[in-house]
DNA sequence: CTAGGGTTAG
């Protein structure tokens, strides 16, 4: 039964279940107390892991050594690595699996110094002991180390050559980690996930679609498997790759991929910032197991997508279905408040976010409160709360600020929001452009030119606006007024035809249909 | 019936 709640990650249960037993005089033998001391572990519960230490000495097992490793790896876990040195020093025979234990202890508290010392003098080191003290330099950043080591490694396996390669990448050493790469001999799927998802990781969008075709070509016997093609999703959203991120769902759907949660996730949140939300909707339909990311990003896209009131909708059905939101929930929550001007429905929302899920609002709570005032009109109020709240402001709200200002044309505030963000972000040219273009609409050109100098003292430039669009096999990058394009003569006529269309008094632009609250 | 290693999502 404890075997059957912990393989399960029930842990809870467990340790209800275990508490029973003891409650009953049942008295448990060197079988038992494995899966508590793992359920301790899973739960982070330092102290009740100690009470079960207690009862396995009081039990008569502390020599067992099956448990002493449950229990080195539980205080490693929960943060003790010097009660778990102890429960390693009491064990009178310690083997492979209990140096490894210890080590992989000081390595997750960072004192890899100590790690190094325990694996010079462990006895009989395997792939498994090296590729763990490899893998514990590069969590440190200490790549050289790890790559000193790795040579030094009598019999190298796969796994020590993806650790190195995936190694490189999150240094960001792009070119030694490509490199490596074409010099692996054998490849398997890991290997290519940890190049293309060190790509992902490191925000190489466009290096990621390459490297998937790259893997789809070259190597067809290693299929992509779940992580592969959430790293591509990734990529697709942040590059509007539509037509890939589809092929990427249909191949999901014809291997098996269909139910698969990452998957299904990754597919929302593409569908959701490629701009098409009724596939992102259709998608989540089609899940049978959604966990808080497949919430999180639907409400999330829902919300983006200015659908505030089927993003809240979707919130009611989670909470009906017993899933807790967490403050993710409630910042795809509040900014589905925020595009409807539903200023009191807002704060009524973050109030159940604090009272009753008892979640403490961090920055990004509070400015999508400065932002839901400010969007509603509410400008002194919203300036008010920034200066309220218990966190200092960041720039993303005193910009946020700055925005409502150019909406409600109040000059004031945006003069102290850009001092604000003076402070803040001294370098940023986007912020002196945007008083600017307040100005301009108000027909205050000398201060327009004023500005101007201003921004040209910070010795800044603004990188020039670039725009994504995916063409055929690939993303074409457009740049704002790029007069090298080859094309540019048939851009800017497609382009100006759009100006007019949109100016045309028959274009519908559906604003009616918004609630009060915005002003264009 | 019990112990140690890698990738993925908001």
């Amino acid at each position: 039964m404890l075997k059957g709640y912990s393989d399960n990650e029930f842990y809870e249960e467990t340790m209800v279940l275990f508490n029973q037993m003891k409650s009953r005089d049942v008295r448990p033998n060197c079988f038992t107390f494995p899966f508590v001391i793992k359920s301790c572990k899973m739960l982070l519960a330092l102290g009740e892991g100690k009470k079960v230490h207690c009862f396995v000495i009081k039990s008569g097992f502390e020599m067992n050594r099956f448990i002493s490793i449950a229990m080195i790896d539980m205080y490693s876990t929960v943060g003790a690595v010097k009660l778990a040195h102890q429960v390693f020093d009491g064990m009178p025979e310690r083997n492979i699996v209990a140096w490894t234990a210890i080590i992989s202890g000081y390595i997750l508290s960072a004192d890899i110094k100590n790690a190094r010392r325990l694996f010079e003098i462990t006895p009989d080191r395997d792939v498994i002991i090296w590729n763990i003290m490899i893998s514990g330099y590069i969590s440190n950043g200490d790549m050289v180390t790890a790559r000193k080591l790795f040579n030094e490694m009598p019999n190298r396996d796969l796994m020590a050559f993806n650790t190195i390669l995936i190694g490189y990448f999150n240094n960001e050493n792009f070119e030694e980690g490509e490199k490596f790469f074409d010099e692996m001999t054998e490849k398997n799927v890991f290997s290519w996930n940890g190049l293309i998802g060190g790509y992902a990781r490191k925000g190489r969008f466009s290096e990621v679609l390459g490297a998937f075709k790259r893997m789809l070509k070259e190597s067809s016997d290693i299929p992509p498997n779940d992580a592969t093609l959430v790293s591509v999703l990734t990529a697709c959203s942040r590059l509007g790759a539509l037509a890939l991120g589809k092929w990427v769902h249909v191949y999901a759907v014809d291997n098996g991929y269909k139910q698969n949660i990452y998957v299904g996730n990754g597919l929302i949140d593409m569908y959701s910032k490629c701009g098409n939300i009724e596939n992102a909707i259709e998608v989540f339909n089609c899940m049978n197991s959604k966990d808080l990311i497949t919430w999180n990003s639907i409400i999330g896209g829902l919300a983006m997508h200015g659908r505030g009131n089927d993003a809240l909708i979707i919130f009611d059905q989670m909470r009906n279905a017993n899933k807790k939101p967490d403050g993710i929930t409630f910042v795809g929550v509040l900014c589905a408040c925020t595009h409807m001007g539903l200023t009191e429905k807002g704060f009524s929302y973050f109030n159940l976010m604090t009272e009753d899920y008892s979640i403490v609002p961090e920055i990004e709570h509070f400015g999508c409160m400065a932002d839901l005032l400010a969007r509603a009109g509410f400008l002194n109020e919203a300036v008010d709360y920034i200066r309220k709240m218990p966190i200092q402001a960041d720039a993303v709200i005193w910009s946020a600020l700055l925005g409502a200002c150019r909406t409600y044309r109040n000059i004031q505030l945006a003069e102290i929001a850009l001092e604000k963000l003076i402070e803040l972000e001294p370098k940023n040219p986007a912020n002196y452009i945007m008083l600017s273009n307040i100005y301009k609409d108000m027909g205050r050109w000398e201060d327009v030119a004023r500005l101007k100098v201003a921004m040209k003292e910070t010795g800044v430039r603004k990188p020039t606006g670039c725009s994504l669009i995916e063409v055929n096999d690939g993303v074409t990058e457009f740049y704002s007024l790029d007069e090298k394009h080859p094309q540019r003569e048939e851009i800017y006529r497609v382009l100006n035809g759009l100006v007019e269309l949109l100016k045309s008094p028959s274009y519908d632009s559906g604003i009616d249909e918004l609630e009060e609250g915005y002003v264009y």
